[in-house]
DNA sequence: TGCAGTTTTAACCAAATGGTTAAACTAATT
DNA sequence: AATTAGTTTAACCATTTGGTTAAAACTGCA
């Protein structure tokens, strides 16, 4: 079996870890190798400085979500079934690197250019929001929904999927969960998210 | 007319935008001074250390919310209007200070202790989602909304209300808004993300 | 074995950062 | 004028931080 992982692999590993936890400016490179189990030194070795690795974890952790909302919006469903694609495959995803969230959050607001940046060089993996605006036009017309407009819905679903994750540690003390508790609250939402919004646009 | 700003209102307000824009770990003490047009010196005279002056700020945010919700919630309205009041409230006050909310996300999620000591030693100024939670089960009682779960509920409004002001950078790059047009936005969202509330549970 | 290229390390550096100190300035009080 | 308490400053300090350098260790291969 293959089981060899490469420095530059176990680094990259370590500084999601260190940033997704700290942020940029709370990261220490020093820590980063700590946890990598290597020395400083070769972390700039393979990658010349903070930036240029932040930007590597920055990126994977904002594409990580695309993909699979391409697929699903590549289908011609109903309506109400991409509502409830979407949502599953949100949630779902986001809680499998739950500290994704938060850290996006910060970062995005922190540098928000560079988000712009990312966005427009990657053209090809940008989500297919027109898709979605579509779908919902074809709803209106045929008076399936009420006239939401569909940048107020699209800000609602993503509202609803994205900001648990961001809120948790309120929510969890709020709400007096622990970590399971928290999680089966996640588990329901990825179907009651959907029926929360189809129930509030349907005619 | 009584126009004397002391050096310690000088150094919170510098520390506020400071730590705003830049969170904890990223804002600087000689940077708060420079805003303050003081000494970096004076700055420890007044606040002993960051941690301490950080303190100050952070709970100064985290407690604008409060008082209004205890006000709307003291009084007994029909559900639908405490829904329609708090989501106008919540905008409305997180709009007119509207880098609170990505400012809060980042530190509770770096630091949830703080969060939940603060919320303990504060249980006189504890928002009363007890009062909510009442109304909200006389309202399932009558038929007249869907069994939601309070906890679901209380999730949905408030990720409605809050996550626009945290993905404000995307959503004004992905939606095309310029400031005007996104400040019309969320003016817009006080009164229908109620609506969008409302219908998603009324029967 | 010897050589060339890559990977890894220890030691180091300049800049930045949070924080301190001791002295100077200011305005009431005696 | 002298005292005093509160305020402000310039100069300084120890530590941390991102980053560099030069040499050592390891690799495959001629």
């Amino acid at each position: 079996m293959e089981k060899e992982i490469t420095t530059e692999e176990k680094i990259i590993q370590a500084a999601k870890s260190a940033f997704l936890e700290h942020g940029m400016a709370g990261a220490r490179m020093q820590d980063i190798a700590d946890r990598a189990g290597i020395n400083k030194a070769l972390l700039h070795y393979y990658f010349r400085s903070k930036e240029k690795l932040f930007e590597i974890i920055f990126k994977e952790a904002f594409f990580k979500l695309v993909p699979q909302l391409n697929e699903i919006l590549s289908h011609d469903d109903d309506f109400f079934i991409i509502i409830r694609k979407v949502v599953a495959v949100y949630i779902e995803t986001i809680g499998k690197n739950s500290y994704i969230a938060p850290f996006l959050a910060h970062e995005i607001n922190r540098n928000p250019e560079r988000v712009i940046n990312m966005l427009e060089e990657n053209v090809g993996r940008k989500i297919p929001f027109e898709k979605l605006v579509l779908a919902y036009q074809t709803s209106i017309t045929s008076k399936q929904i009420r006239p939401i407009g569909p940048d107020m819905l699209l800000v609602n679903i993503i509202s609803l999927c994205i900001f648990p994750f961001i809120g948790r540690p309120i929510i969890k003390h709020v709400l007096s969960m622990d970590e399971d508790a928290f999680s089966d609250f996640i588990d329901r939402r990825k179907v009651e998210v959907a029926e929360f919004i189809i129930n509030a646009i349907k005619l």
